[in-house]
DNA sequence: CGTTGTTTTTGAACACGTTCATTTCTTTGA
DNA sequence: TCAAAGAAATGAACGTGTTCAAAAACAACG
């Protein structure tokens, strides 16, 4: 195995992961074949299934790699914000733009809530992804100057990554030119979210986030598969 | 065509969507195969096509009929109580009580978000059963006492629709003994539906059900497919 | 260079959902 | 009663994702 250069492997897998996005590009998820995958990269079916243990798996490659190439974004987008707003408006739209070119394969990495399905972002094979994506969240709380009820506390950045995960499935399906309508279901409801936030506080709302509260600890209680 | 007796073609009809809820129940939806349920329907496989479009459509009938059965106690269960609270409990514990011994099954209904995908609760193709559905909730909402928004009040039933539809979900996958979590969940959050209903009113909160209710008009707009 | 072991590549074969030309059964009309 | 038309039922065949035994390419070692 050479450590100089790039393994010869490593360019196969690359050209098959490539193909497959070509394709799925396309023709979409669903009509692509494995195939065509293996033929517009030169390789028999054999070597697609060699590198990538399914059709899916080659679309969990893809959100890998988009993840990888946002890191550094991300971080920045932490960095120079402050505010939770700041920070959830600035994640979320770089998430959205940088998909933006392949928001149709996206529908298939959304099509699943069965969390037994592998390509469900609830299911054990994408734990790592989604982890990774929640550490974000958990950044952007951190240090914000939000007060949080310390019930809800522990819960919110996964429950921002699921609003997150909320406004890409309306993306992935809306039709309206330009995805204009996500565009306003975001500002729209990110405002709210944060009025939310601000108000959880006062002792009028106490009936609703105290048993919101108990239900969370429950709904997160066996997270660990 | 016999107009006294049950027609020929209904009973072998009926004879596959046995069949297949059998195999369904035995195997689970994905690892049934159309030939195994064609074989215990003791039919040929392009007999289970001519009477059903897909296997998807099994399970679709599956559901229709199990809608007609529910029909006569959803009526008596609005007609019986008089609270929204109570009509909600009613209905959706209805609904779970006769979905139990299939629930194996409803996790092929509930497993797609894609509302491209047949299956899915938000598909064309499932839209005559939703719009049924819906109906009860509208019923459930309007001879009861509960004063809403105006701005919200138009979609309430649908977003009741949509609450059902998340403890259905929770319950599909619910793997604890008995779904006592499950119970657990649409109890407290239950309550905590009745008490934000309550609350809406409150003009501290016109900040935050203001632009809900323009939300919902650009999320239900398009509606018609 | 030749041998041996490992990694990579191949494509036939499998089981699946689905299609459809064909056959078999049933109804209709005189 | 029979012929024709329509309804119901058949199963081989197709294209799909995936598997796997075998072959080919490569690496390591003496």
């Amino acid at each position: 195995m050479k450590t100089l250069s790039i393994p010869k492997s490593e360019v196969t897998r690359a050209r098959i992961l490539e193909a497959a996005l070509r394709v799925f590009r396309e023709r979409g998820f669903d009509q692509a074949t494995m195939r065509e995958i293996a033929a517009s990269a030169n390789v028999a079916i054999g070597a697609a299934y060699y590198y990538f243990a399914s059709k899916d798996a080659l679309v969990m490659a893809f959100y890998e790699q988009a993840q990888q190439e946002m890191a550094l974004d991300d971080a920045r987008i932490l960095d120079s914000s402050h505010t939770l707003e700041e920070r959830l408006r600035g994640l979320i739209t770089h998430k959205l733009t940088h998909f933006a070119p392949n928001r149709v394969l996206m529908s298939a990495l959304s099509a699943h809530i069965d969390p037994r399905h592998p390509l469900s972002p609830f299911s054990r094979e994408t734990a790592h992804i989604r982890d990774r994506d929640v550490a974000y969240f958990t950044r952007a709380v951190n240090d914000s100057k939000i007060k949080i009820a310390t019930s809800v506390a522990p819960f919110l950045p996964r429950l921002l990554w699921l609003y997150q995960m909320g406004i890409m499935l309306y993306w992935v399906y809306d039709d309206s030119p330009g995805q204009k309508r996500t565009q306003l279901l975001f500002e729209k409801t990110l405002q709210m979210l944060m009025l939310s936030l601000k108000i959880a506080g006062v002792p009028f709302l106490r009936p609703l986030y105290q048993p919101a509260g108990e239900l969370l600890r429950m709904v997160y209680a066996e997270e660990r598969n």
